[in-house]
DNA sequence: GTATAATTGAAAATGATTTTCAATTTCATA
DNA sequence: TATGAAATTGAAAATCATTTTCAATTATAC
């Protein structure tokens, strides 16, 4: 946590930016927590101990330490902006569970791999990529989306 | 064509649903665009010709269309609903160019299977996926986001 | 044709995100 | 450590896509 908190540090400086308190507790709250949080999930977990931390400073640090590259946007279609912890964490996929909402995060190099040659193929030049499976988790088996 | 109008008014009568002007309108003004088209954008379309249908309606029907298996959803990461076309349209992935906006339809029988043993593997039944690769076209070779 | 249930368009509501702005705070420099 | 320019803050308002409301209209089964 400390290696990430000079990162943002070190990005806000950069980029002419304050260190803030209101900065720093929000950096904090997002690290704390490993679930993909959304901004107002993040607000209503700070307010609890820092009541006068506005929702657009939250809204907006969020914006700096996803520029600071400590967070990665996820999307797990329900049209909310999700982030997930990007530094220590190795890019990975999701499985997505119609029924219960819960997500696994998983790896495969031989599908990495796959999606490089099939961009290149294209002439394409990737950068990054996303995959998402959705479907229905061990314990969801059998049901359906409306059961939940 | 007709046989997607077909499959539209079985779809309405199916749930009880009035097959009406508007709807056709709607509907046919999809058909016609290959685009991955947003709710707004169809509505300036049909605006030209039909300034007397209304947003709302749509909107409305643009659910009924994916109800009636013609369309799904596909998210460029830009915040907004698009549809394309399902309806004689095999599954597909993206490539996604962050300079221009072009996207290019890819698919790739070994990234599917592996996809499907990958789910398999923690006991995941997937019900679909969506795979979108970001970066840059052949032609935006070297561009970066900002010089659009 | 008639009854009735669904549909329509306009406008308002919603909900997440983003901006505005006056007051406050940070921090490089003195 | 003080100072002042520049950045930041929180509250409220604005934005923007999406969704709902509602009274008037329309489709369709009989």
């Amino acid at each position: 946590m400390q290696k990430e908190i000079e990162l943002f540090r070190d990005g806000l400086k950069k980029n002419n930016l304050k260190v803030t308190r209101q900065r720093l507790r929000v950096l904090e709250a997002f690290l704390k927590t490993e679930k993909h949080v959304s901004c107002d999930e993040l607000y209503r977990l700070i307010r609890g101990e820092h009541p006068e931390i506005g929702y657009a400073t939250v809204y907006r640090t969020l914006k700096l330490i996803q520029e600071a590259g400590l967070a990665r946007e996820v999307d797990f279609g329900d049209k909310v902006l999700r982030l997930e912890h990007e530094y220590g964490h190795k890019h990975h996929d999701h499985l997505i569970c119609l029924a219960c909402g819960k997500f696994f995060e998983v790896f495969d190099p031989d599908i990495e791999a796959l999606q490089e040659k099939l961009a290149k193929k294209q002439n394409f030049t990737p950068v990054r990529h996303k995959m998402d499976i959705f479907g229905y988790c061990q314990k969801c088996q059998g049901k359906s989306a409306s059961c939940v």
